[in-house]
Formats: structure tokens, sequence, C-alpha cells
RNA sequence: GCUGGGAUGGCGGAAUUGGUAGACGCCCAGGACUUAAAAUCCUGUGCCUUUAGGGGCGUGCGGGUUCGAUUCCCGCUCCCAGCACCA
């Protein structure tokens, strides 16, 4: 994922970029053609923040941020394609953002509506429904409330299903959380409508629901206090309803607050509903826990089948009727003799203290009665739709796009208004719709575009009066949909890129970032590419092959509870005490606070965070990389610990003198060969370890481990420094064993530390040319040298381990059963006892059961 | 509350997917080198127990399957994350 140009990286940049230049650096040394490429999400909301506040130009800023920060990357000694950048703020890149705008206009995808749409206050900004997930603002975590706008949406819901049945195209690859947390967000729902007459009145209440099998239960209809058939109806409701009315709406309208629970609230406006399966007559109430905004805005409630319907009964003392049973023979104890009777004269579920959610035999249903849940659903709904009062839907909770920014550093809307012809998209040919080198900036959340009529008056392409051009600006995700097909063309003038070329490359084999997108940006992208799929661009469904979500680097970080929400930087700021297991005690400021402390998400800004380059000044670009890769699995949440990256300073130390004292013996030796006659014991052990180093290594990355290569690496390396013999002593049999751990052991640290590495196989090949000049490969994997001359095969005595033997690895079970047997630790434990089992596993152990 | 994931030494974490638990690293202790320190190297390091060889216990807790369970099954506890009345 590319990065926002904030001004600095942080600890997770390296986390994240360092796993892709390691797999980068190992699919290269494999012999792949590898595009590892780097871009700018140069649009966005910080540059016009520090335009307000410093009076900077956001492009300047911008830029500048850039410039930084691709210092930093390089100064880690990022491998990538620097000559594909793409920065979203250029008009050569946002030209394609207004392009497929277009597109999506043409094809029906793109349309304009007046809503309520989310905003954050403390942003001054608008939000789409992902960006404001959970009622909190994903730049801020303020909370979200609403606001009537005009914008412009994208059409996500064209696509609903493709988005979550496509997911089986990527199950593998993909991260099981965030493919969950999709589809709970997409929220398919299968059920049906109902719709409810109005008692006296040609108005019809609809609901949806998932259970229209438990109709018969309904004890009530409940509409949310926005519902129009509360508007309608307001005027012949007694005064104390509209009074409560308003009440629900005003708390309806605040921003939600998920530290107290929501208590059940509603009030009988005084409307009756009539059942459209058995003519019954219910209230109609309006509910606080109903929400206008998903389904229908109305519920039918059956407090005996579901939780909250059951709350709000119990609440109001609403009759409750139990409609459906369990399908299995209900214990005498359960069902009957709890119930008690009511004046429905029909079981009720007061004295069950729980509503019966699972599908269960309808009963007291009509005509129904006795149908499975699963039938009643199915033939309810189709009864519904032949008598003209439902249908069986499918709802989901997905909303499309909404994309309308009212800022300046974003991509135009190439959209203008005309008095005669109304709205005309702009010509394709007339692409890029520039925005203006500077605007009026308030951050008041009107668009500064407004303010500048150079930029909004223009021509209607139509009839080429005078006429308006929207002023606001698109949502930056926008441009994050589809930069990852751009590296691919990145000079491209015409097109956002070339089929066949982007071809070649896409779809992205791996694509790395944090799961804090994955209902953001993942499933804007997945919907652009299935547009772009419509469009012909691409000819496959899923942008992204493979997955990986790396883990936050977090810090520990402190607080000082008088000033409110001040943090200090560890250690020159802090004295902190711990206890034996590392966890602090206490924390004290230099003044002498006593402070609060916790674990965040590191960061400069916050004040515990780590400074990349602070981090390659002390300890080297390699050890840091290196450090990042080995302290924990790249999906773990990584606490940041300074003690732990001396251990990687060591490593490379150590593979340096390593080198440094076999380089000579080496070097000198070149035509050493392997095949000598007296080809040593101690060189065939160290050949084996490395070519079992070859195959751990390689199958770690490929299985994206990052950690446990590091540890195989570090086992090779102490196995060379074990080596018994002398440099001046050693065979050539020796020289050649010890060339190969070496050669392969400096090959495999490439995609961690290849700074080091790069250096250490020049000196060590005795040229001046490095690895990238050389065009080295990987070591190849031998099976035959990594196979053991002979084997360790522990011996059980009923399931403890006893004893071990030593054994060639093609022993057979006979042998190892009788070496087992003759064995004397084993024999302390079965002499004189009956032996009533022996289990050989092969290569593996033997386990003897006695008795007595 | 619902959903998903997890729990292994003082710490980060390994374990070929049912076969020697604790690789690798950090921390810590002891030693060598040094006038001394740093660096480096060596040794030890799950817990309990034993003079020693050794013995016992041990992968959150309780059960089960198995010759054998960190791994599979059932039931709990706790932690983390996501969602927040989704009809």
């Amino acid at each position: 994922m590319l990065p926002y140009p904030s001004g600095n990286l942080h600890m997770g940049h390296v986390r994240n970029y360092s796993a892709g230049d390691a797999l980068a650096w190992y699919k290269r040394l494999k012999g792949f053609n590898v595009l590892h490429p780097i871009g700018w999400d140069s649009f966005g909301q910080p540059a016009e923040d520090a335009a307000v506040k410093r009076g900077v130009n956001p492009r300047t800023w911008t830029e500048e941020n850039i410039e930084i920060m691709r210092g930093q990357l390089q100064r880690i000694g990022v491998s990538c394609d620097w000559r594909r950048q793409m920065y979203a703020h250029t008009p050569e890149y946002y030209k394609f953002d207004q392009w497929f705008f277009l597109k999506m206009y043409e094809m029906g995808l793109a349309y304009k509506k007046k809503t309520q749409v989310n905003w954050c206050e403390h942003d001054q900004a608008t939000l789409s429904n992902e960006q404001a997930s959970g009622g909190i603002c994903w730049r801020c975590g303020n909370p979200v409330t609403k606001k009537d706008l005009e914008q412009w949406f994208l059409k996500t819901t064209a696509y609903t299903d493709q988005l979550l049945d496509d997911m089986a195209e990527i199950e593998a690859g993909w991260p099981a959380n965030v493919l969950k947390r999709q589809s709970d967000w997409i929220g398919r729902s299968e059920g049906a409508f109902v719709k409810f007459d109005v008692k006296g009145s040609d108005e019809r209440i609809e609901v949806f629901t998932t259970r229209i099998d438990t109709i018969y239960g309904a004890n009530a209809v409940v509409v949310a206090a926005e519902h129009p058939i509360v508007e309608a109806k307001l005027a012949m409701m007694s005064a104390n309803v509209v009074a409560k009315i308003a009440a629900i709406r005003a708390e309806n309208a605040k921003p939600t607050d998920h530290e107290t629970e929501i208590k059940k609230d509603g009030i009988d406006t005084g409307l009756k509903a009539i059942n459209p399966f058995s003519g019954e007559e219910l209230s109609v109430w309006v509910g606080n826990y109903v929400m206008m905004d998903y389904g229908t805005g109305a519920v039918m409630s059956v407090p005996a089948h579901d939780e909250r319907d059951f709350d709000f009964a119990k609440k109001f003392g609403l009759p409750m009727v139990m409609v459906i049973e369990t399908k299995a023979e209900p214990p005498a104890s359960a069902g009957g003799t709890n119930v008690e009777s009511h004046s429905t004269s029909k079981p009720t579920a007061h004295a069950v203290g729980s509503a019966f959610t699972d599908y269960g035999v309808m009963v007291n249903s009509g005509e129904w009665s006795g149908k499975t849940s699963e039938d009643g659903k199915r033939e309810m709904a189709e009864y519904a739709e032949k008598h003209e009062f439902g249908r069986a839907a499918t709802t989901y909770r997905l909303r499309d796009w909404g994309i309308s920014r009212q800022r300046f550093w974003g991509s135009p809307i190439p959209i203008i208004y005309c008095d005669k012809c109304g709205v005309v998209p702009e010509k394709f040919e007339n692409l890029p719709v520039r925005l203006p080198d500077t605007a009026p900036f308030t951050g008041t959340g009107e668009s500064p575009l407004a303010k500048v009529p150079e930029f909004y008056e223009t021509t209607c392409p139509k009839c080429d009066g005078p006429a308006k051009r929207d002023t606001d600006t698109m949502d930056t995700f926008v441009d994050s949909s589809w930069y990852y097909f751009r590296y691919t063309d990145p000079q491209n003038e015409v097109l956002p890129f070339d089929t066949e070329t982007a071809a070649y490359w896409t779809p992205v084999d791996q694509y790395i970032g944090g799961d804090d997108h994955a209902v953001m940006h993942l499933i804007y992208a997945r919907f652009w590419t299935k547009v772009m799929r419509d469009l012909g661009l691409v000819k496959f469904n899923e942008p992204f092959k493979r997955l990986l979500t790396q883990g936050m680097v977090v810090g520990e970080t402190f607080f000082d509870d008088e000033t409110g929400k001040k943090v200090y930087h560890m250690p020159d700021k802090v004295t902190v005490t711990r206890d034996a297991k590392g966890k602090i005690t206490s924390a004290v400021s230099t003044e002498g606070k006593t402070l609060k402390y916790g674990i965040e998400r590191m960061s400069k800004s916050k004040g515990n965070g780590v400074d990349p380059d602070e981090m390659i000044e002390i300890y080297g670009a390699d050890a840091a990389r290196l450090f990042v890769m080995f302290a924990a699995p790249i999906e773990n949440e990584l606490v940041w610990n300074e003690a732990g990256i001396e251990g990687a300073v060591r490593f490379l130390q150590r593979v340096w003198r390593l080198v440094g004292s076999w380089r000579l013996a080496v070097g000198s030796r070149q035509s050493a060969v392997v095949g000598s006659e007296e080809s040593s014991a101690e060189a065939r052990k160290l050949r084996r370890k490395t070519h079992q180093t070859i195959k751990r290594v390689s199958d770690n990355f490929e299985s994206l481990q990052f950690n446990t290569p590091v540890a195989a690496l570090m086992e090779l390396s102490n196995a060379i420094g074990d080596f018994p013999v002398e440099p001046d002593n050693a065979s050539d049999d020796e020289i050649f064993a010890v060339r190969e751990a070496l050669t392969s052991l400096v090959l495999m640290l490439t995609p961690f530390s290849p700074h080091t590495a790069e250096e250490l196989f020049s000196v060590l090949i005795g040229n001046e040319k490095g690895i990238v000049a050389n065009d080295a490969r990987f070591s190849e994997y031998s099976e035959e040298l990594a196979k053991a001359d002979e084997i360790e095969i522990p011996v059980q005595v009923n399931g403890k381990l006893r004893s071990r033997l030593m054994a060639l690895p093609e022993a057979s079970n006979e042998e190892l059963e009788a070496m087992a047997f003759a064995d004397e630790k084993v024999r302390e434990y079965t002499d004189g006892k009956e032996v009533v089992k022996v289990v050989v596993v092969p290569k593996r152990l033997v386990n003897i059961v006695v008795k007595g």
C-alpha cells in the first residue's frame, strides 16, 4: 500500500516496506521478474490543514514531504523501481480519476443526490459510510454527525453480490478476518418485505423481516421516529406522543456513543396496522431501536423470537406469543409448563426470560402450523407476493460511495452545470480539469474552489453558453482505488494504463498493508477493478491475489494527567520502573510528576515513536530492517523494545567477522571443489546445514514468514562459526563446504540486510561486482545433501521419553525396535514387565507400551 | 451482547500440522581476555527436587480420544480485535 506523504516515515512504514522489499529480493534472487513499485497518496486533508494553519501551499507542503520520505525510504534501502513512482496530486494522474468518473457517469454508475451525509465536525469534512464506520471518523476518531448535502455517489451497490461472491476467488490468499469484515460490512440479508395496512387509511407500512415464519407472533409494528408514516399522522397524535417522538428523534440525531448501552424506548402512536396473514389488529409504535436507514425503517415486533422485540415488549408489557417450537421433541420441563397463559389464550414467552431465535416448527400460525421455519419462510413469501402484500427480498447494508468533498486538495469532479442543459459531463478531450494553484482556505467545510471564479466559470460543453463547474473534489480514496495499475504504465497520457501492458503484471501477486483499510480502501479497490473489467480494461475480477496484513508497531505512551493529553517521549523525559515481567509499574517525568501509561500506535506526533532516521543513525538500516523482521511474526502487533535490536547488530557483525576470517582461504583457493577423496564428516555436516537452511528459508518466504528465516540464518551462521577446522588447515573439501555455506548465507541475508550482503558478497567472491551486478541467484537446494547421515530416534516407554538412539535414516522398523530393546536405559523400564505393544514410527520414534 | 482470533519460560517467539516442547534472539548469572572498562568469546539458563547419576511436573483451566496431544473433540476462564439494537 502506498504511503500518505505526511512528512515522516514511521516504524509501521519500515515494517511494511521491509517485508515487501524482502519478498521482492527473494523473488528476484529466484529469477523472477519483479515489479516492486512505490507511489504517493498525495491528495488529502492534512495538506489543506497545513495551508489553513501555516499558510503554506498544499502542493509545496506535499512535495516537500514526498522529498523527505523518499529520502528516508532510500536510506533504509528499499529496492523500488523509482522510475515508476506515481503521485496522486499530479494532473497526469488525476486526469484519469476524472476519466474514470466520466466513464462511470456514462455507465450510470455515478449519480448525484441530496442526502444526509456523514459529517465530521472536528475535521469539517464529509465522510463516506466506510470512513464513518462505527460512528467515528476514520481520520481523527471523533464522533460523526449528519448533514444535508447534495453530492456525487458511485454505485458500489451495483456490485454487492459480486463483492461477496468473488471472495471465493481470493479466499486462499487473504486473511480470513478481512474477508469477514467485508462481508459483514456488505451485510447481505435474505428475507421478505411485508406490507401492513394501516387501519382507517390508504397507507401501508412496509417492513423487512428475515423471519416471515414468525409473523403470527407479531404483537406490534414498530417504526423509526423518522418514518414517513409518523410525519404523515403527527397531527392526529396527542401532545405527549408528539413530544415523545420529538425526544426520540433528538436522541437519534446525537452522535453514537458506544460506551453507554442504549435503553429501549418508544411510544404507542395510537395507529393500528393489520397483520396481513392473521388479520389481527396491531398497535403501531415508534421505537428508538428501529433505524430509518436500514431496511424500510419499520419492523414487525415478534417478542417471542427476537431479542430486541423481547426487551421492548417486556418493558412496555406487550403480549408475547410463541409461534416457533424446537424441532426436536422438547423436554417436558422446557416449553409447556413454563408458559403463562395470556388473554390471547395462546402460550406466551413471559416466563421463558429470553426469545427463542432458532429455526424450528411453526405453531399457533393458522394454516401454516406444523411447517418448518425453512418451508414457512419460502412459502409465506410466495403467498405474500401472490396476494400483493409482500415479496421475498434480499437487502444489503452496503450503501453507495459518496465521493464529493468540499475540499481543495483533490481531483476536481469533471461536471459542469448549465442553466440551459442542466448537468453536463466535461468532454474527455478537455481533461484534466486542473486545480488552480491556490484558493482561499478557511477550513470551515465550504468548497474553496467555490471562491475561485477562474476555476468554476466555464462554458457548457454542449451549448457553449456560460456555465459553472462542480466545485467539489473527489474523495482521496478514489486515487488509491486504481493506482497500482498505473505502475504498469506510468507515462501513459491517453489511458489510465495500456490493457496489454497491465495484463503482464496484474492482478497484483502480493499486496501488503495494514488491516485498518479492510472496509475502506480494500472494498473500493475491489469495486473499481470490477468496473474496469466491465470497461474492458482488465480481464479479471479481483485486483489482489494475496493480501498480507501486517500488525501495528506500537510503543509505550505516557500521559500527564494534569495537562490532559500531553505525551512524553521515552527515555529522556520519563523514568520508568518495571516488574520482573518487564511490565511498567510506575513512570515519573523528569519534573517529578507521576504519569499514566499505556500502549499506543507508534508515531512521532504522539511522542512515543522511534524515528526511522534515528534508528539508521544508531544501528544502521540493515540492522533496523533485520530486527523489525525478526522481532515478531509480521501479522502480530509489535511492541517496540529497543533492547532486541542489539541482537540484530551483533548478528550482522558476527557474519561480517566470519566472512573476514575465511575470505583469504576461500578466495585464494577458488579451485577447491567438492569430491576429493578425504571428504570429512565435518564438511558433510556443514553442507547438510547449508542445504537444510536453503530449504527452510525458501519455504518460509513462500508462506510469508519473515521471522523464522532470520532464525534459520542465525543457526547457519552459528554452524559456520562452530566449524572446527582452521582456515589454514582446511582441506579442499572443507574450503568448498565453508565457501558454499558463506555464499548461501550472504545471499539469503540479502532480503533482510541488502547493503551488508552486497558488500560481503563482493568480498567473498573476490571481485568488485556485487549481487546485483553478478545477477546472483539464491543457492540451489539439494535434497541429497540435506539428508542426514544419522538420525536421532527418541525412545519412549509408555509415552515418556526414556532414551535416544542414533540410527541410519533407512533403518527398518525391526532394527529400530531391536535397538530400543537393547538400550540400557530403556531396559530399566521394560525388564520384568509385560510388553503390550510397540509403536515404531519410521525416522521418528519408538514407543514401548508395558504393563505391570 | 454478537462475530472472529488468541493464551507456550523473565520477554519476543519456534515446533516438519498427532511423534524428543521451548529452535533463534533478548534479558540475566558465572567465567576467559584486559591495569580497568567496552567489545568479543566460552558456559549456564522452563519449574521443582537430588550430594551425584537421576527423578517429578510442565504449552490458560477441567474432561475426552490415542501407544503418544501445544496440535484433534467437548465444556469453561481470561485477553485482543471488529461490529454495535442490521429487523
